[in-house]
RNA sequence: UGGGGGUUCGUCUAAUGGCAGGACAGCAGACUCUGGAUCUGUUUGUGGAGGUUCGAAUCCUUCACCCCCAGCCA
């Protein structure tokens, strides 16, 4: 209840008071007397699997209980006597006096209060030993707190018809309304709470907030903003269209549209290489170290700027170097200029490899001239690079996440633990980020620039850095690279 | 062989008798010190068949398909 209340908060949700039906037993339960008392309510003395035996089925009416048309003293008497808990779990019910050959199942008699003594409410403890069914409870609430329009989803179209049998009965002036909508399923994931919760039960995840889990604190510990979120829901719209599920299946990257466009708004840059690559810059005067202002970020030049130290030995990402370019691979090869964001030109001349013929080292040279990003003769550069400074940069680990599932809809299939996606977390060690990331507490959400939003995870700890991405930035070169 | 709902681009959603529009995704291009962002262009849709009407996504008839329901769960 209370992890229900906080998530609703981080959401952005306000509320004047919170109110729970169990502190309106007693009126409830009044007005179940007054149903019995109207000869429309009675107890049954049938057994569980007598109720169900004698519901009939979609095609066969129910037959009528032989306790249905006791007086209402009788019906009074053992009322009151159930509550009192002179009666075993499951030994009576008080069932409401419609139609047991209705069409609709829900009309056929249903089960008002069942006794259950143990284990004692969680807010009432021991004082009641019978508890109301959801339908017996959700109208007449709904009609005691003046609340006008009672949304739901649209499984519970068919309840409606009871929802107001009960509200008729009892002849309330003030009369609320169900409406129903569909429900918002995404896809390439599971939203059912069986199924999530097996997907935590059988370790697939780690808790209900792993960053991969739909949920609210997945979603938050992802860093997904609540402004992302309301957002969504809000272009996703409302309606009560059911493709499936009871509901619509809304594409997972409108999502992340959502997610994108908050974040790049307001969220800082800074440079991290994943998959480091050494980089010696010959030219480059040894023990020198510059320091360029850097914007912090572009979309909003209100977040001012911080320092970056340059030096001769850096780090690129090993992605932004091809011995052999493919086509359109604008990026670093031998021979070829690109710049370092923010820093200077520079120009591949050797490639060291290690025993195996595997690229560990690549020797350049820079163009002082170039400082500070451009070339005053006006030549140009077809890509520009992220990097860090060797002797500054700090280790950190990062998490990469991918959807959940390859399916995108598991619920369909059989065996939806067949459809997980094994590749959906990667665990890269050994990252290396900027100084200006030191201080980065759990929950700050940065870019990394040319690679993806992510936040730093609650799991890091006494300086050691964790970050989740949060969702990447699009790619036009991994387009490319798959068309081939 | 019952009851309750639903069907508009790939997805979500507008248009309630008067030009089928938007967003995401896709594709193509421009621009760019993030192959980011931004901008431009563009492909794709009213489940089918009849009917009413000057005119139908919208009204009528009919067919098809999809979702939910047989808890003393919510």
């Amino acid at each position: 209840m209370d992890a229900i209340m906080e998530d609703a908060h981080w959401l952005g949700i306000e509320w004047e008071k919170v109110l729970y039906s169990s502190d309106f037993f007693d009126l409830l339960y009044e007005w179940a007397i007054r149903l019995v008392k109207k000869g429309k309510a009675y107890v049954d003395d049938q057994s569980p699997e007598e109720v169900s035996r004698t519901r009939g089925d979609w095609n066969h009416p129910g037959i009528e209980s032989p306790w249905r048309n006791r007086s209402v003293e009788e019906n009074l008497d053992l009322l009151e006597r159930m509550k009192n808990g002179e009666f075993p779990d499951g030994s009576r019910t008080l069932r409401a006096k419609i139609d047991m050959a209705h069409g609709n199942m829900n009309m056929r008699d249903p089960i008002m209060y069942r006794i259950i003594h143990e284990p004692p409410h969680h807010r009432t403890g021991k004082k009641w030993c019978i508890y109301p069914m959801y339908d017996w409870a959700q109208g007449q609430n709904d009609a005691m707190h003046g609340v006008t329009h009672s949304l739901c989803s649209i499984e519970y179209e068919d309840h409606r018809i009871l929802y107001e049998w009960y509200l008729d009965a009892l002849e309330l002036e003030h009369k609320p309304r169900q409406i129903e909508f569909a429900r918002l399923n995404l896809n390439y994931t599971v939203m059912s709470k069986r199924k999530l919760r097996r997907l935590v039960e059988e370790g697939h995840v780690n808790g209900w907030n792993d960053p991969r889990m739909p949920t609210l604190r997945g979603m938050r510990r992802r860093g997904y903003t609540a402004e992302a979120i309301r957002n969504f829901v809000a272009r996703v719209g409302v309606s009560k269209t059911i493709n499936a599920r009871a509901g619509v299946m809304v594409d997972f990257s409108l999502l992340e549209a959502c997610v994108r466009d908050d974040l790049n708004l307001h969220s800082l840059r800074k440079m991290a290489v994943l998959k480091p690559l050494k980089v010696v810059i010959d030219n480059y005067p040894a023990g020198m170290v510059e320091e360029f202002d850097v914007l912090n970020n572009p979309e909003d030049l209100d977040a001012g700027t911080r320092k970056v130290p340059f030096s001769r030995v850096i780090y690129i990402e090993q992605d932004d170097f091809r011995e052999e370019p493919p086509p359109k691979y604008f990026r670093l090869a031998p021979g070829r200029e690109v710049r370092l964001r923010n820093a200077y030109f520079i120009q591949c001349n050797s490639v060291v490899k290690d025993e195996n013929g595997a690229v560990v080292e690549l020797h350049c040279t820079y163009d002082p001239a170039t400082r500070g990003g451009d070339s005053p003769d006006g030549r140009k550069v077809k890509a520009t690079l992220h990097w860090v400074s060797a002797e500054h940069a700090i280790p950190a680990e990062v998490r990469n996440y991918d959807r959940l599932f390859n399916n995108p809809d598991p619920e369909a299939s059989g065996d939806f633990i067949a459809d997980l996606n094994p590749n959906s977390l990667e665990v890269l060690e050994g990252c290396l980020v900027e100084p200006s990331l030191k201080d980065a507490q759990p929950g700050d959400r940065f870019q990394f620039e040319r690679l993806g939003y992510y936040c730093v995870d609650i799991d890091s700890t006494g300086g050691r850095l964790i970050f989740n991405r949060t969702v990447p930035l699009k790619d036009e070169w991994a387009k490319v690279e798959k068309k081939g």
